[in-house]
DNA sequence: GCCACCCTAACTAACGTTAGTTATTCTACT
DNA sequence: AGTAGAATAACTAACGTTAGTTAGGGTGGC
């Protein structure tokens, strides 16, 4: 039988994640994965047949953690309402918590080429974003789904992607970073306005 | 006089601004810099020290025509809904039209170190948060205004910044791109909530 | 004649990548 | 069961290229 041997490749990806997020594809050379691995660069191309195939199955394996990332919020048996009460939160907390996926998408939405984002897209997003839509259906019948579903995903992901500016914003508080506060704001603000 | 000599300095920057907008700075040569110049690489030194000051510069250029760009919005003499309105179109049309603030902005977030992310929050955003900041708590004295700023500015630059990705997104139309349309949309959506 | 401006030429460092080699582990046949 | 041979995974060394940058020389306008 053979299992799998992938070890080490598997931890060059885990190992890799953080630095690409941090640098993006350019900012990150062969040497300095190798060196965060603790190999040398010319044993990556062992395991990968060239440094864009790396960044490629790197991404993969960040972005498929979330995959499916809400569907346990959509499927629930609660209220339309709730159900996007309990989706806001879930996406709060864990887009407040995954630095790399954070950064990862937005460089991949600067960067990724129409393939890649096709991917992104499709394999990524589809199936929430098509839930999302029918969600936003149930809730109302006069506003587009699509336009309805990207102002929810604006709402939470901006604002932790913004992070990092946020602190020197006129009227900034420590507690903008929570993910309870913010999420209590953004649903507050879809049900009733700003009211 | 010296007064207008530096007619090439600034054919660089104005050159170079699309450039980093789209491939960043790590993604940029001098020499690619140099070669839509129309010069030599090293001709660029005669004007900037290094390509790190070269960058700034060109930041700053693309920046500062958008330091006070919703101010007049702000200042009319209307009611407070009607100036949010007034400026939430006029922040669709701008970020829409100038491709390169947008993808300079969100690389800034992502690789700005803090000493750059304090000039952009307090020269380019700093007054223009303020102002809103102080319609905020005209509108609605019960909702933190810090929050709803940034909730307001997520739902219009967000749209725009995944203008990449969203015709691969389910749902989407041509018209999902027309800053009245999204304009529209994220008024309506703030004044009544998703009803 | 100076000074702004651009040039050619070159440097060092780093880049992604390939070649060739070695040790270790797996597999298979007698 | 023991061993030949393939596969795995790492290494050193070096390839050709490009990066940012520097030195020094030429030319044209005040």
């Amino acid at each position: 039988m053979h299992i799998v041997k992938q070890q080490t490749k598997e931890e060059i990806l885990t190992t890799t994640i953080p630095l690409f997020a941090e640098a993006g594809y350019t900012g990150v050379s062969m040497r300095q994965i190798a060196q965060a691995v603790g190999i040398k660069a010319a044993s990556l191309y062992h395991h990968f047949p060239d440094k864009q195939a790396l960044y490629i199955e790197a991404l993969a394996l960040a972005f498929s953690k979330h995959a499916g990332f809400m569907n346990e919020s959509l499927n629930l048996q609660l209220s339309p309402e709730q159900r996007l009460n309990h989706l806001i939160h879930q996406l709060c907390i864990q887009v407040r918590d995954d630095n790399n996926f954070r950064r990862l998408l937005q460089r991949e939405i600067l960067d990724g080429d129409e393939k890649r984002l096709k991917i992104l897209a499709n394999q990524i997003f589809g199936e929430t974003f098509r839930d999302m839509n029918e969600l936003c259906r149930e809730l109302n019948l006069n506003r587009d789904p699509h336009l309805m579903t990207v102002s929810i995903f604006s709402l939470v992901l901006y604002h932790f992607q913004i992070t990092s500016i946020r602190p020197f914003l006129p009227g900034f508080q420590p507690s903008h970073n929570d993910p309870e506060v913010v999420a209590n704001h953004i649903f507050t603000l879809l049900i009733n306005g700003y009211k």
